[in-house]
DNA sequence: GCAACTGACAACCATTTGGTTGCACGTGGA
DNA sequence: TCCACGTGCAACCAAATGGTTGTCAGTTGC
Protein backbone atom coordinates (compact mmCIF):
# COMPACT_ATOMS: atom_id res chain seq x y z
CA UNK A 1 0.00 0.00 0.00
CA UNK A 2 1.13 3.35 -0.80
CA UNK A 3 0.00 4.92 2.71
CA UNK A 4 2.18 2.13 5.08
CA UNK A 5 4.46 5.66 6.34
CA UNK A 6 1.97 7.88 7.12
CA UNK A 7 4.73 9.77 9.11
CA UNK A 8 7.06 10.42 5.87
CA UNK A 9 3.98 12.53 4.59
CA UNK A 10 3.15 13.98 7.96
CA UNK A 11 7.19 14.98 8.25
CA UNK A 12 6.80 16.70 5.27
CA UNK A 13 3.52 18.50 6.76
CA UNK A 14 5.16 20.56 9.50
CA UNK A 15 6.67 23.16 7.07
CA UNK A 16 3.14 23.77 6.06
CA UNK A 17 1.96 24.22 9.59
CA UNK A 18 4.76 26.05 10.06
CA UNK A 19 4.06 29.00 7.48
CA UNK A 20 0.62 29.10 8.25
CA UNK A 21 1.68 29.11 11.68
CA UNK A 22 2.35 33.34 11.52
CA UNK A 23 0.19 35.71 11.85
CA UNK A 24 1.65 37.84 9.22
CA UNK A 25 1.60 35.36 6.95
CA UNK A 26 -1.71 33.94 7.87
CA UNK A 27 -3.08 37.80 6.67
CA UNK A 28 -1.05 37.27 3.50
CA UNK A 29 -2.75 34.10 2.27
CA UNK A 30 -6.48 35.18 3.28
CA UNK A 31 -5.64 38.12 1.62
CA UNK A 32 -4.57 36.26 -1.52
CA UNK A 33 -7.87 34.21 -1.11
CA UNK A 34 -9.87 37.00 -0.97
CA UNK A 35 -8.21 39.21 -3.54
CA UNK A 36 -6.65 36.58 -6.45
CA UNK A 37 -3.16 36.38 -7.66
CA UNK A 38 -1.16 40.19 -6.05
CA UNK A 39 2.09 41.66 -6.58
CA UNK A 40 4.26 41.68 -3.72
CA UNK A 41 3.21 46.00 -3.49
CA UNK A 42 -0.39 45.10 -3.58
CA UNK A 43 0.28 42.67 -0.70
CA UNK A 44 2.52 45.07 1.56
CA UNK A 45 -0.15 47.87 1.43
CA UNK A 46 -2.28 45.59 2.66
CA UNK A 47 -0.27 44.26 6.16
CA UNK A 48 1.92 46.50 8.23
CA UNK A 49 5.41 45.49 8.09
CA UNK A 50 8.04 46.62 5.14
CA UNK A 51 7.92 45.28 1.62
CA UNK A 52 11.08 43.85 2.57
CA UNK A 53 9.84 41.57 5.34
CA UNK A 54 6.75 40.36 3.38
CA UNK A 55 9.38 39.32 0.42
CA UNK A 56 10.69 37.24 3.25
CA UNK A 57 7.21 35.84 3.95
CA UNK A 58 6.41 34.89 0.92
CA UNK A 59 9.78 33.08 0.52
CA UNK A 60 8.77 31.05 3.50
CA UNK A 61 5.63 29.99 2.37
CA UNK A 62 7.11 29.56 -1.33
CA UNK A 63 9.27 27.16 -0.22
CA UNK A 64 6.94 25.05 1.58
CA UNK A 65 5.15 25.39 -1.45
CA UNK A 66 2.34 27.44 -0.36
CA UNK A 67 2.60 29.79 -2.79
CA UNK A 68 3.73 30.35 -6.55
CA UNK A 69 4.86 33.13 -8.24
CA UNK A 70 5.45 34.28 -11.63
CA UNK A 71 6.72 37.06 -13.03
CA UNK A 72 4.84 40.39 -14.76
CA UNK A 73 6.76 42.95 -15.96
CA UNK A 74 9.18 44.53 -13.05
CA UNK A 75 6.57 42.61 -10.80
CA UNK A 76 6.00 39.23 -9.22
CA UNK A 77 2.56 38.19 -8.88
CA UNK A 78 1.82 35.41 -6.00
CA UNK A 79 -0.75 33.02 -6.23
CA UNK A 80 -2.50 30.42 -3.29
CA UNK A 81 -0.73 26.65 -4.16
CA UNK A 82 -4.12 25.29 -3.37
CA UNK A 83 -2.48 21.34 -3.25
CA UNK A 84 -0.80 22.11 -0.16
CA UNK A 85 -3.31 23.56 1.63
CA UNK A 86 -5.22 19.30 1.00
CA UNK A 87 -2.35 18.41 1.83
CA UNK A 88 -2.60 19.85 5.58
CA UNK A 89 -6.25 19.06 5.58
CA UNK A 90 -5.99 15.45 4.90
CA UNK A 91 -3.16 15.66 8.06
CA UNK A 92 -5.64 16.69 10.02
CA UNK A 93 -8.10 14.95 9.19
CA UNK A 94 -5.64 11.58 9.44
CA UNK A 95 -4.93 12.55 13.13
CA UNK A 96 -8.62 13.23 13.79
CA UNK A 97 -9.88 9.94 12.43
CA UNK A 98 -6.79 8.08 14.34
CA UNK A 99 -8.21 10.05 17.50
CA UNK A 100 -11.62 8.87 17.40
CA UNK A 101 -10.04 5.37 16.57
CA UNK A 102 -8.06 5.45 19.54
CA UNK A 103 -10.87 6.58 21.72
CA UNK A 104 -13.00 4.00 20.32
CA UNK A 105 -10.81 1.22 21.38
CA UNK A 106 -9.62 2.67 24.68
CA UNK A 107 -13.72 2.92 25.37
CA UNK A 108 -14.12 -0.91 24.60
CA UNK A 109 -11.27 -2.19 27.01
CA UNK A 110 -12.50 -0.07 30.24
CA UNK A 111 -16.13 -1.89 29.14
CA UNK A 112 -14.62 -5.40 28.63
CA UNK A 113 -12.88 -5.22 32.17
CA UNK B 1 -24.32 36.93 11.00
CA UNK B 2 -22.04 35.49 13.65
CA UNK B 3 -18.85 35.12 10.86
CA UNK B 4 -18.90 38.41 9.91
CA UNK B 5 -15.34 39.44 10.67
CA UNK B 6 -13.15 35.98 9.72
CA UNK B 7 -10.03 37.90 10.27
CA UNK B 8 -10.40 37.05 14.25
CA UNK B 9 -10.82 33.88 13.89
CA UNK B 10 -7.88 33.63 11.48
CA UNK B 11 -5.92 35.51 13.88
CA UNK B 12 -6.58 33.09 16.58
CA UNK B 13 -6.06 30.41 14.27
CA UNK B 14 -2.18 30.86 13.68
CA UNK B 15 -1.23 29.60 16.96
CA UNK B 16 -2.87 26.36 16.12
CA UNK B 17 -1.05 26.04 12.85
CA UNK B 18 2.27 27.11 15.11
CA UNK B 19 1.90 24.56 17.52
CA UNK B 20 1.49 21.91 14.34
CA UNK B 21 4.00 23.31 12.42
CA UNK B 22 6.83 21.63 14.28
CA UNK B 23 8.65 18.40 14.04
CA UNK B 24 8.63 16.93 16.73
CA UNK B 25 5.22 17.92 17.96
CA UNK B 26 3.62 16.72 15.07
CA UNK B 27 4.97 13.64 16.19
CA UNK B 28 3.85 13.39 19.18
CA UNK B 29 -0.02 14.40 18.26
CA UNK B 30 0.67 11.58 15.90
CA UNK B 31 1.51 8.94 18.64
CA UNK B 32 -1.55 10.36 20.46
CA UNK B 33 -3.57 10.22 17.87
CA UNK B 34 -2.58 6.22 17.58
CA UNK B 35 -2.14 5.35 20.93
CA UNK B 36 -4.76 7.52 22.25
CA UNK B 37 -4.37 9.57 26.09
CA UNK B 38 -0.63 8.83 26.72
CA UNK B 39 1.47 10.29 30.02
CA UNK B 40 4.74 12.72 29.34
CA UNK B 41 6.63 9.28 29.83
CA UNK B 42 5.35 7.69 27.60
CA UNK B 43 5.23 10.21 24.88
CA UNK B 44 9.56 10.87 25.99
CA UNK B 45 10.42 6.82 25.25
CA UNK B 46 8.96 7.62 21.22
CA UNK B 47 10.36 11.13 20.12
CA UNK B 48 14.35 11.57 20.71
CA UNK B 49 14.55 14.43 22.74
CA UNK B 50 14.60 14.50 26.40
CA UNK B 51 11.69 14.35 29.08
CA UNK B 52 12.02 18.25 29.36
CA UNK B 53 11.92 19.27 25.85
CA UNK B 54 8.72 16.98 25.58
CA UNK B 55 7.20 18.81 28.45
CA UNK B 56 7.72 21.98 26.33
CA UNK B 57 6.39 20.73 23.55
CA UNK B 58 3.57 19.92 25.29
CA UNK B 59 2.70 23.05 27.17
CA UNK B 60 3.25 24.63 23.71
CA UNK B 61 0.36 22.61 22.15
CA UNK B 62 -1.77 23.11 25.52
CA UNK B 63 -1.50 27.16 25.49
CA UNK B 64 -2.30 26.47 21.33
CA UNK B 65 -5.65 24.07 22.93
CA UNK B 66 -4.19 21.46 20.98
CA UNK B 67 -3.84 19.12 23.62
CA UNK B 68 -5.10 18.72 27.21
CA UNK B 69 -3.72 17.03 30.64
CA UNK B 70 -4.75 15.44 33.84
CA UNK B 71 -3.14 13.53 36.36
CA UNK B 72 -3.28 10.16 36.99
CA UNK B 73 -1.28 10.02 40.33
CA UNK B 74 2.02 10.61 39.57
CA UNK B 75 1.78 10.88 35.95
CA UNK B 76 0.24 13.60 33.84
CA UNK B 77 -1.42 11.95 31.05
CA UNK B 78 -2.22 13.69 28.00
CA UNK B 79 -4.80 13.55 25.16
CA UNK B 80 -5.87 15.34 22.02
CA UNK B 81 -8.12 18.76 21.98
CA UNK B 82 -10.47 17.73 18.96
CA UNK B 83 -11.66 21.02 18.53
CA UNK B 84 -9.05 22.86 17.99
CA UNK B 85 -7.80 20.25 15.20
CA UNK B 86 -11.63 21.25 13.35
CA UNK B 87 -10.80 24.98 13.65
CA UNK B 88 -7.80 24.61 12.09
CA UNK B 89 -9.77 22.39 9.17
CA UNK B 90 -12.10 25.41 8.90
CA UNK B 91 -10.01 27.98 8.59
CA UNK B 92 -7.81 25.81 5.70
CA UNK B 93 -11.54 25.30 4.18
CA UNK B 94 -12.52 29.12 4.68
CA UNK B 95 -8.85 29.73 2.21
CA UNK B 96 -9.36 26.86 -0.43
CA UNK B 97 -13.18 28.37 -1.03
CA UNK B 98 -12.30 32.12 -1.58
CA UNK B 99 -9.57 31.61 -3.31
CA UNK B 100 -11.69 29.38 -5.76
CA UNK B 101 -14.01 32.00 -5.67
CA UNK B 102 -11.16 34.72 -6.67
CA UNK B 103 -10.11 33.15 -9.55
CA UNK B 104 -14.13 32.73 -10.72
CA UNK B 105 -14.19 36.58 -10.18
CA UNK B 106 -10.74 36.76 -12.46
CA UNK B 107 -12.24 34.63 -14.98
CA UNK B 108 -15.29 36.13 -15.76
CA UNK B 109 -13.20 39.36 -15.91
CA UNK B 110 -10.54 37.98 -18.15
CA UNK B 111 -13.82 36.96 -20.21
CA UNK B 112 -16.04 39.93 -20.03
CA UNK B 113 -12.74 41.97 -21.89
C1' DG C 1 16.57 59.42 -21.28
C1' DC C 2 15.49 59.91 -16.73
C1' DA C 3 12.88 59.58 -12.64
C1' DA C 4 9.87 56.65 -10.18
C1' DC C 5 8.50 52.14 -8.99
C1' DT C 6 9.30 47.14 -7.91
C1' DG C 7 11.87 43.58 -6.41
C1' DA C 8 16.26 40.95 -4.83
C1' DC C 9 20.04 40.67 -1.79
C1' DA C 10 22.85 41.64 2.31
C1' DA C 11 23.90 43.08 6.89
C1' DC C 12 22.32 43.63 11.13
C1' DC C 13 19.46 43.29 15.52
C1' DA C 14 16.26 41.65 19.19
C1' DT C 15 13.40 38.03 20.38
C1' DT C 16 11.79 33.47 20.19
C1' DT C 17 12.55 28.73 19.92
C1' DG C 18 14.11 24.07 20.55
C1' DG C 19 17.17 21.89 23.02
C1' DT C 20 20.10 20.75 26.99
C1' DT C 21 21.51 19.97 32.17
C1' DG C 22 20.59 20.29 37.00
C1' DC C 23 17.70 20.33 40.98
C1' DA C 24 13.66 19.91 43.95
C1' DC C 25 9.20 17.89 44.91
C1' DG C 26 5.49 14.54 45.13
C1' DT C 27 3.93 9.72 44.45
C1' DG C 28 3.93 4.67 44.69
C1' DG C 29 5.59 0.07 45.43
C1' DA C 30 8.78 -3.19 47.91
C1' DT D 1 10.07 3.73 55.59
C1' DC D 2 12.84 4.39 51.87
C1' DC D 3 14.17 4.46 47.24
C1' DA D 4 13.07 4.73 42.51
C1' DC D 5 10.30 7.00 39.30
C1' DG D 6 7.75 10.80 37.02
C1' DT D 7 7.08 15.65 36.80
C1' DG D 8 7.81 20.68 37.14
C1' DC D 9 10.76 24.62 37.24
C1' DA D 10 14.95 27.37 36.27
C1' DA D 11 19.12 28.56 34.02
C1' DC D 12 21.47 28.42 30.12
C1' DC D 13 22.85 28.09 25.07
C1' DA D 14 22.92 28.00 19.97
C1' DA D 15 20.22 28.58 16.11
C1' DA D 16 16.26 30.23 13.75
C1' DT D 17 12.93 33.88 13.15
C1' DG D 18 10.71 38.25 12.18
C1' DG D 19 11.80 42.55 11.61
C1' DT D 20 14.53 46.61 10.14
C1' DT D 21 17.62 49.70 6.96
C1' DG D 22 20.51 50.21 3.02
C1' DT D 23 22.00 49.29 -1.60
C1' DC D 24 21.69 47.70 -6.29
C1' DA D 25 19.42 46.14 -10.59
C1' DG D 26 15.65 45.68 -13.84
C1' DT D 27 10.88 47.95 -15.71
C1' DT D 28 7.78 51.34 -16.78
C1' DG D 29 5.97 55.62 -18.17
C1' DC D 30 6.39 60.56 -18.97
Amino acid sequence: MSTKRPELRLKASAPIFAALGDETRLRLVIFLSAAGPSSTATLTANVDVTRQAVAKHLRVMKEAGLVSSVYQGRDSVWQIEPSQLEEAQRCIELISSRWDQALDRLRAMVEQE
